[in-house]
This record gives structure tokens, sequence and C-alpha cells, in this order.
DNA sequence: GTGAAAGCGCTAACAT
DNA sequence: ATGTTAGCGCTTTCAC
């Protein structure tokens, strides 16, 4: 492995300065186009490739962005950091994914690491259990900016993309009584979290705008899984007053309850509704296919990287907050024939 | 934004030299217990975080993988950087992403920057037409660890991880037959991929060694969409002579194939077998689930990283391939009751 | 076991 | 328009 060129070697092959070559490959201006043009043919001979720890190293930017999120095996998650790099590529950053697997203290040990010297801002999904503002405190207080996206911390002055999760449970729920069922149960997680606090939000307006009465033994809380969803709907249908119609937090328990149906030869659609929330693609090929709320995820990711780099390109920024409203897609499984 | 805490302000409040202080941080040998515990607590109580692009700079080492793969938006490439990604954790390694999203030309210039300043090897899925040789000499020359995953271009000595895709798809045409589904077809991808040549090569062998003639107008070559695996099956079922069963090179055309048949009327299972490949989340979800080989992209990338840390270490190291081998899930597509 | 000093490759004043 | 020079923060001989 030979020693691969410098811009000191290409500054002794034409006999001028380093700092000249410097200059004439980062296209300032003050280079006279002859000298640019020398330099940049010496450049390409030898192959040369500049060294962006030691322009990193001097500049005290490094170009790169840093990803945290819980992990990046679902739709959702790998179309964000596809969005983001999408972003981040064409303002000249690169991205470094850290993935937390949803554990806080893994979360927090990465976080601990970051810092200037190996990225110029950082766009955090923060794990499901640690959205306390200590978490982020190391983070939001280094000068580096921050961009949350998908569950933020409730911190103040920190910049957010959210997704309008009170709006499409509300869209999802009057959806499903538009369509007759009137009886609509929530399957949900864990409730402590904003997503699910905001989606039970909009679910319970969509009932009272439409003079339902919200009946706490159709709201479970439970896991994010499928197998969770399942449970709770045969939960659901063993209550003595049945719902007719199922609104799940997310796409995956919203199969666990189309799956439970079935079982109970229960035909999703005609005699019962249910409807999720994400737009997995799964949700297209189940049947009867799932009724959802679409997250855009890669918007979300395209949003946040660029209000990251507006940031990064000012000293002083103000915190600023988007919402990125999903749209309903109506399937089988909330449709009366 | 102060001015982060360096290796300096730590020697100076403690007043020993800073080479002292860098051999604490890095727990050489040749430094005092009480030394380094003095060093270490300062160190917590300035915040100090490690500046690595000065470090990589200094030690010509980055600690930082790359990544090269068309997308990250499907099930199997996210579980690849997954892998990757948690034993290049385990090693001390960060990883950078680049998606060429499947264009040779985007494949050509982010290769052409790579180079050992931002990391210390590269791992390769190349874009589908682009697993000609030239495409990588920029990198393979550079001295620059590479390991080819998946997609492997046809260059001698270089190291990749493979998925065996011949017995693969011998096993899943074996399956069928077995089953009892003689009329074997095989839908796939463009004919000039190494994995889609595999497969085929593995499709070819499960009829010979099962006595069973290879029909051209059996073989059909088009896109790797879902709409192209139904548009294929219709076609199947258009001919004379009909197969009763279709192994399809991957999950997507064997969703495409179910649809097919759903609209026709035929029952998967019973009437026709359907066999997939890669066992995406929807072939488990799909009605009727798919039966399909599974490819354990989770291990690959773990295979692969584990590769390349080892070709790290030395200067010297000699080229492996490594094939692994995915397992059967049968499913109701393919099983008569 | 510790310190002094050179240097990794590049940038950015400051000169000219 | 170009050159000189002093770092950026860290590692690493080489002394002692």
């Amino acid at each position: 492995m030979h020693h691969s060129a410098t811009i000191r070697d290409i500054a002794q092959r034409l006999e001028i300065s380093v700092s000249t070559v410097s200059r004439a490959l980062r296209d300032t201006h003050d280079v006279s186009p002859f000298t640019r043009k020398k330099v940049m043919s010496v450049a390409a001979e030898l192959n040369y490739k500049p060294n962006y720890n030691a322009a990193a190293l001097a500049k005290g930017k490094t170009y790169n962005i840093g990803i945290v999120l819980p992990f990046i095996t679902n739709h959702y998650f790998s179309s964000v950091v596809t969005g983001i790099y999408q972003v981040a590529n064409h303002h000249g950053y690169t991205t470094t994914v850290y993935m937390t697997g949803d554990i806080p203290r893994k979360e927090l040990s990465i976080l601990s690491t970051l810092s200037g010297s190996v990225l110029d801002g950082v766009l955090i999904c923060s794990s499901l259990s640690a959205q306390h503002e200590c978490y982020f405190k190391n983070i939001t207080g280094s000068g580096i900016p921050v961009v949350f996206f998908d569950r933020a911390a409730d911190i103040s002055n920190t910049s957010r993309v959210l997704h309008d999760d009170i709006s499409g449970a509300y869209e999802a729920v009057t959806h499903l009584i538009k369509n007759g069922y009137t009886k609509v149960a929530h399957i949900t997680g864990p409730g402590d979290l904003m997503f699910t606090r905001r989606r039970l939000e909009g679910y319970i307006s969509g009932l009272v705008a439409n003079n339902i009465p919200v009946r706490k033994e159709w709201i479970i809380h439970s896991a994010f899984t499928q197998e969770a969803g399942t449970e709770d709907t045969f939960r659901l249908l063993n209550l003595e007053e049945k719902p007719d119609a199922i609104f799940a937090v997310n796409d995956r328990k919203a199969i666990g309850a189309l799956i439970a149906l079935k079982e109970k030869n229960i035909l999703p659609g005609n005699e019962f509704g249910v409807a999720g929330f994400t737009n997995d693609p799964a949700a297209a090929i189940i049947s009867p296919s799932l009724t959802t709320i679409e997250e855009p995820g890669f918007d979300i990711g395209r949003e946040s990287c660029e209000l990251l780099v507006k940031h990064m390109k000012k000293k002083k920024y103000s915190a600023e907050e988007k919402i990125l409203t999903g749209r309903l897609i109506i399937r089988e499984s909330s449709n009366r024939m």
C-alpha cells in the first residue's frame, strides 16, 4: 500500500506552494484559472484523494451527520434513513448511523460518545422509554445542532419533525365510523409514549366528534407486536359488549388483529372494520388488505435533514417544529362491499 | 459553543505532559496506575471527548468501515447492514453507508471517492449491472481491504461472502417436486446477474435430478418486481402446456405469482405450488403464506464484517470465500393438504 | 514511567 | 495571485 498522494506531492510536482494547491482544489477564488487547471490535472494524474480527517481537523468541521435511531430493519426507519441520506449527500455531508436497539442504556452510551469532532449535527429518534430531558443534555448542551424526528424528547427549544399522529388517528377513526362501524376499539402500545398518547388522543376525539361514547374497556395497551395485536383482539371479542371495528396503533398490531379475526371466522371488511397506522408494505399484501394511515418516512427523513442543514449553516438558530401529515389509504379491511 | 476539552487541557490541569495523558487515556502500558487514575478523573470532570479525526490523522487509521450497497429499504439489506453494524461496533469501528441506488454510474462515483483517509476497509454489494472488474480497480488496487457480499464482482483474489443460491434453488425445486408438483416453472430476473444465473442453475439441476425435462418456455426472465411476477404467471397460465408450480427468483415475484393465481381462482398450495427466495417478512403474512428459501441477511452481514476485520488486522491477507446456506421454510403455498 | 518534539494532511491568517 | 507559517488534536519515536 503505497502512501497516497497529498497536496504536498502536487505542490512539489508543480513547484508551487501547498496553499495554492489547497485553494485550487477547493475552487476558492484568488487562484488563476491556469494554475487551477494544472493542479487539477496533476491531482487526477496522481489519483489524489483528499484526506477528510485532516480537513476536518483543520477546519473544525466534519461534514458528517449522525443519525441515532432504534434500528433500521423495518420499512419505516429505513425510509427515513434513506431520506436523510439523500439530503445529506446533496449538501455534501456523509452520514453515520447509530442503532440503539431501542435500549435506553445503549442510547445513552451512544449519545455520550458523540461530539463535534465526529459530526457537525445529529438527528435523533429516541428510544421508546428514554424520552427524558436529561438523556439528551449531553448533546443538546454541546452546541451541536440537533433535530429530533419521529419520537421527540419533551425538550423545549429543540427542533423536531413529527408526524401528525392526532389527526391521522382522528381520520382513521372517522373513516371507520363513516363506513358504519360505530363500535370502534383501540389497541395500542405502552401508554407513556408521546406518539401512543397522540394516537389515543386522535382516536378519542374521533369518537367524540361523532357523538360516540368512549369505553375504557375498548382501549387496550400492550406491546407493539403482531402477537399482542392478536391477543388484544381475542380479548375484545370475548367482551360482553363487543366492538365492531379496531383502530390499531400500528400496522403490526392491525395485522395481528386481522389474524385473530380470521381465526374466529370473522370477515374483516364486511363484518368488522380494521385500520392501522404506518403503511408498512405488508399492509398492501395481506389479505384482506389493510386500511391504514401512511407515515411518510422518506419525507420525514428529508425534512429533518433539511432542517438540520439549515441549523448547521448558522451559528445561531432557533428551534422549529415541522409536522407532516400522512394520508388515509383505504383498503379492504375497512370497506363494506 | 465552548471549545471542548483536549488532552492538552488535561495535561495542563495535572501539570504532566500530553504524551502521558495520551498514553493513560489509551490504556497503554508504561503509565503508572496512579497517573492513569488522575487522568481519567480529570477527563471525566472536563467531559473530555477524544477527537477521532486527529487520532485518525496521526495514526493513519480511521476505525471506520464503508458499506456500499444499492439501498437499504428492504428487509434483506437492512438486516445485512445491521449485522455488519453489530460486528463493526464490537470491534470498535463505526460504519458509513453509501447507497448506490443500484445505479452503476453512481456506484462508480462513490467508489472513486473512497480512500484510506476515510475508511480502513469496505464492504461492497455491487449494483446489478456493474459487476465488471474495472469498476472496482480503483478500490481493490488501493490497498484497502475489500469484502464483497451478496453480489460479488467476478474478480479473482478478493474475498466474498455469498449465499448458496444454487443449493437453495435446488432445494426449493426438489421440495416442490416431492410434494407432487412435477411441472415446475421458473420466473426470474435479468439473465446476466450472478445470483440469477445461480438460482437458474439450481432450478435446472433440481429438475434434472428428478428426471424432469427442462422446458425453455417455462423459464421467464423479466424484472424483479411483484408486477412482473404477476404478468409472468399469467403468461405461464396461458401456455398450452401449463406448469403446476412456480419457483420464483425472489419473494416479490413469488407474491406476484400468488396474486395472479388468486385472480384466476387457482388455489395456491392445493392446485398449484409456489416457492420464493429470500424470506421477506411479507412471505409469512401473505395468504396463503409463501414457501421460500431464507437468505440469512443478518449472518451474511456479520460474516462479511468479521472477514473484513480479519483482513484489516493483517498487512498481508489472502482472499477467502464464504458461502452461507439458507434453509427451506415450508408454508402453505407449496403444501397440499 | 514520563517528557520533548516531530509530524499526520490540510486550512487559514498573514505576508508579499 | 501566490507563498510562508502556524496550528487543528493526537500519536509516537526517542530521550531521560
